[in-house]
RNA sequence: GGCCCCAUCGUCUAACGGCUCAGGACAUCAGGUUCUCAUCCUGAAAAUCCGGGUUCGAAUCCCAGUGGGGUCACCA
């Protein structure tokens, strides 16, 4: 049985798009679902969009959601070894490329071409950038293990495409076929972008090799806003913002692989060890999703829920970046874990625990001070401070006083966080110590 | 515009061509629990894009249409 080899290509930006932690997250559970190679490849062909630090970061990030690679390489540097160039040569040699030195193109500016045959094919240069050389009216196809379906097409819809690029680098085309051979991948799973792309690499597989690694294009995620693909300018793209926004990495990752996959038991909560063992490849959507964080939402709330205080504690003192102490951090949790649904949200709901709160008196309403002079006394008068005690204390004066429960307490809760919404309040009052409330009690009093 | 992909509740999706007046989850709405807010529990509303075929039977297969998406660089 020959091992199951998959990759993930990136081309180092700066930041990993949430797409492309969707690919390498499948392209990851392909391999691993059979005990085989996870493979990470640096794409930075392109010297004009070289960001400093970028594949670091990029490492890095991976490494936060558990997408651990067996081997590490990097284009620019098997460029150095010639791997392309040889590869281009050959092509060349064959008859299936040529040189050109027509003035690059831009087709942002330039709009659309509809010339498929370029004017060097025949002109037998032996410098400058390399391209294809498309035969006419062949058809090209290949079996897509996402679709399960079979892709055609007739080559006089192929362009000729620029292989080898005058500065010596190789383009996507012809670099991705040449390593996919090279690692002996076995499956590529890339995004559906790439699909109109793919008979030029067919056409390379064909003249390099007598083998073919098996090809899946994942469906693109389109953004709940607009429909399209998920832009930078409008949408949140980058993990790396969703992580600052306070959502869990495992949350995130449980959310995106939900995304274009599915099992057939409706199951949702997966953790990355259960995805890889749950994982089927007739489990993938054809249809392109779109990204509505609401669900997101509901899902990092889970995993907070389900999280330890213990861990909690640490992603939220790390969230920011430890402007509150640990431990009262780590008292605090119980009251507010099941209330928040991001780490962001902690800061607000429980902030009072850290600072005493500006209370806006407008808050209030009814005969508020009657009730905190109550409950001070109660305070004040508590042989032991202790929840059991303190709440029978409180309940008693409620009664003997005929006030209305609710607002006695709230009244107190605003008193103490200045907030309507906020963790039980006789719970938060012993967290906070009997000192401290009775000063906020009185502060408002005065 | 050419080429390619796609089409089940608002969203993510389930349903060997028959066990389905289409199931689950999120969101929404209504109740319950509760000192607020959450959590938790109960319930409601909500979909097979439109036509044609094939078949005893179609969400499921086929063909057109319509709609959506992608792509057409010496960027990946």
């Amino acid at each position: 049985m020959v091992q199951i080899r998959t990759r993930f290509a990136p081309s180092p930006t700066g930041f990993l798009h949430i797409g492309g932690l969707r690919t390498a997250l499948y392209s990851y559970a392909i391999a691993k679902h059979s005990n085989g190679d996870f493979i990470l490849r640096v794409e930075d062909t392109d010297q004009k969009r070289i960001v400093e630090g970028a594949t670091l970061a990029l490492q890095n990030i991976l490494k936060r959601f558990g997408l651990v690679w067996d081997e590490f390489y990097i284009q620019s540097e098997r460029q150095k070894k010639g791997f392309y160039k040889r590869a281009a040569d050959k092509l060349v040699q064959q008859g299936h490329a040529f040189y050109c030195q027509c003035k690059p193109k831009n087709a942002k500016e330039e709009g659309f071409s509809k010339q498929l045959r370029d004017s060097c094919r025949n002109k037998k240069f032996t410098s400058g950038a390399v391209k294809i050389k498309v035969p006419d009216n062949v058809a090209v196809s290949y079996f897509d293990f996402v679709h399960q379906k079979e892709i055609l097409w007739n080559t006089n819809d192929v362009y000729d495409a620029t292989l080898l690029k005058s500065d010596g680098f190789p383009t996507y085309h012809l670099a991705v076929v040449v390593d996919d051979l090279d690692m002996k991948i076995t499956h590529i799973l890339r995004g559906h972008d790439w699909l109109p792309s793919t008979p030029i690499h067919l056409l390379i597989f064909s003249y390099l090799s007598n083998r073919r690694p098996e090809i899946g294009h994942a469906t693109d995620i389109l953004s709940g806003e607009t429909g399209k693909k998920l832009s930078k300018r409008r949408d949140s793209v980058f993990v790396e913002e969703f992580l600052k926004e306070g959502y869990l990495p495992e949350a995130l990752l449980n959310f995106v692989m939900l995304l274009g996959w599915a099992p057939k038991d409706n199951r949702e909560i997966f953790s990355l060890e259960e995805f890889v063992e749950a994982f089927d490849i007739k489990g993938f959507q054809d249809a392109n999703p779109k990204f509505f964080i609401e669900k997101l939402d509901w899902m990092n709330g889970e995993y907070i829920r389900k999280s330890k205080v213990s861990n909690l504690k640490s992603q939220i003192f790390d969230f920011f970046e430890g402007g509150y102490d640990k431990d009262l951090i780590g008292k605090t949790l119980p009251l507010v874990k099941e209330r928040i649904k991001k780490l962001s949200e902690f800061e607000s709901l429980a902030g009072f625990f850290f600072e005493r709160p500006k209370v806006d008196l407008k808050l209030f309403s009814g005969d508020y001070k009657k009730h905190l002079k109550v409950a001070l006394g109660v305070l004040q008068g508590l042989n032991s401070f202790d929840l059991e005690s303190l709440n029978r204390k409180l309940m008693d004066s409620i009664k003997g006083n005929k006030f209305k429960t609710g607002d006695f307490f709230m009244a107190l809760r605003i008193a103490i966080t200045g907030s309507r919404f906020t963790p039980p309040i006789n719970e938060s009052i012993l967290v906070l110590g009997r000192d401290e409330v009775v000063k906020r009690i009185k502060k408002v009093l005065k």
